[in-house]
DNA sequence: CAATAACCGAGACGGTACGTCACGTCTTAGC
DNA sequence: GCTAAGACGTGACGTACCGTCTCGGTTATTG
């Protein structure tokens, strides 16, 4: 029989890899980002530490790879009917990943970590998830000939004020997806604002 | 003779307290955020560290307090010549604050500390400079009756962007802030979108 | 009330001191040398590892202040009636030492570690129970004009017999101290042999 | 063909023994004995962890079988003209063996791990260079009848001194080979001391 | 000449102790 | 009653070896 990982030596554990991931997430919801601790993960996960070290480096790594995927998911939304409803949509998916999904609270933690450790910084910049699911909602809504203004700053223009609402700590529920999309719309496609 | 602080016993050492909130600034600069440790401010301050414990509970109170002052003086721009000109200087001061100034550190910091700790999100919403100076200089440059939307989502129109853009990693010397400003115009006050 | 080591901030508890010391002679006998851990002696004594690493550097000197006393105790022989009895007292309390004594297992360990590490080599140089309690007894026992040959090749002639016997693991029961401590007189003062 | 190991399957690799027992010996040169660690040994030597286990179980018996060999040799002088010439020649090789040979610096430091580790005891005791050795050149030197005590003592009253003072940690060239010889003389074969 | 059996290397696994660091608390002496 | 000093217990850190356990491959002997 021939095993598929071709090295030689024991093949890494996918049951450990995954008990890991796991534990991680459950942990960043019962006791908090702050909280979770490399052991505290290697004896929810019952892993030894030494494991946890030979795959990642740090705890925003295992973090990322754990959230990375349902982020993603939730915030791939379902197409929808015209600019206004797929805007209005993705503003309702924005802000339920930021406020009440574990991919989000572990997204904001590792925001929190980037704001002081370039290695973060990188590491999240470069899975972006709200930037690359922004870019995709606004390819699907307003085609580059409404568009009036660059790709990034629209993508900026659409999530920021979000961002900056649920981040500062303000309540989420005082925000108005509908006419946060009718803003956006009246910025980003002017000849789109009567739709 | 009679104290002025009305209690028994020795007051508290005024010199003692500027030292720490000096150490603290001067440590945010030095080792970076991640490094900043009560046993490092109270031996950078000449402090016991039993000091600091009596006067502030967590690390997150001495800093704020050490960057409020700041923070507000550097988003506190003098008054410009027309909306645009206005908006323009006010998210130019907000980039150099989030980006280059210590105090701006210090608040990237605490927004990320405020991430995972609720009693640092409070505290630091008690505070809010951003959304302070934001409001200030968004009633300067637009009077109520040709805001179209509330003043609380103008701040966050005005804002976000610049927020997402900096806090997301991306590089803020690509931002035009002069276009930004522009873009806020024409969705926060249709009508003076000609000027 | 004025403390005695004069110093400022707590003063270093003598009750962990003690535990300490004492949770050390207490493993070795337990779990033999080999299994004496660090960890260990702090979790017995009920103590901080941290308090241990603060005053002793290593685990070698802690086992030597805890059986320093003990040993030169257990080598300081009452004086005897003759150089004969004398000798052969001593003899019976070095074997008693190296196989039955607590301190004895401790100092064998050290003398073990002091192959392979030359800090423990000078630390127990320093100490050297053996040779100073065997140079007491000589000056006791053989006057300097009966001596003929240098104290410290006597020291030797008068323990290296035993020493050697004990540590190469044969058994003990079958030596002879009395005929032992003859010879050895009969090679250290031939004058004094027919007595 | 039949094999001489007379088992099926493949024979124990004679290289791979070789060059495990190799390792030990340079390591314990290189790194001292206690930085003498099995993973080190098995990288030095080219070898998987698991082929030292299957033939070996503790450390010691790999330094004892890399090591007892030279450790004969060494201990084996050439005969010499007479008791006083032999003893002393004996004595000489015995130091050098203690303080300056590879082979004896794994003597000490298992004759070490012997002192907490009764199973070490055993085999260091079935190996005994030094009492076979003494034996043997004892035997050469003084016969049965001009030995006034048992050769087991003798053999103790020959190798203790210096055994002692070189375990002890006192300066190896500080011993005078030929005095020792003469007061072994005078000790085990008083009728020959004139000689 | 295949099948079988025991070896070999590589390397991941759960453990355990290491020595260090910062934490928050405490107990002194001094002002 | 505040201060500096500094020891205390606590607990996580990242590292090093331990002994065990798969793996893919490699020799020899045996049927």
């Amino acid at each position: 029989m021939v095993s598929e990982h071709g090295k030689a030596g024991r093949p890494r554990s996918e049951q450990a890899r995954a008990a890991i991931l796991h534990a991680v997430d459950d942990l960043l919801v019962d006791v908090g980002y702050g909280a979770v601790t490399l052991k505290g993960i290697a004896e929810r996960a019952g892993v030894s530490r030494q494991t946890i070290y030979r795959w990642w480096s740090t705890k925003a790594e295992i973090l990322l790879e754990a959230s990375a995927i349902d982020a993603r998911q939730e915030l791939d939304i379902a197409p929808q009917d015209g600019p206004v409803a797929e805007i209005t949509a993705y503003l309702d998916a924005l802000r339920t990943f930021l406020t009440n999904s574990d991919a989000g609270a572990a997204y904001r933690a590792l925001l929190g970590e980037a704001q002081h450790d370039s290695a973060v910084r990188e590491l999240l910049l470069s899975s972006d998830p709200i930037g690359d699911s922004a870019a995709t909602v606004l390819s699907r809504a307003l085609p580059d000939d409404v568009l009036a203004l660059p790709r990034s700053r629209a993508v900026s223009s659409l999530v920021g004020p979000t961002f900056f609402w649920v981040l500062s700590g303000r309540d989420p529920a005082a925000m108005n997806t509908h006419d946060l999309a009718l803003e956006f719309i009246r910025t980003a496609a002017p000849s789109h604002a009567s739709d």
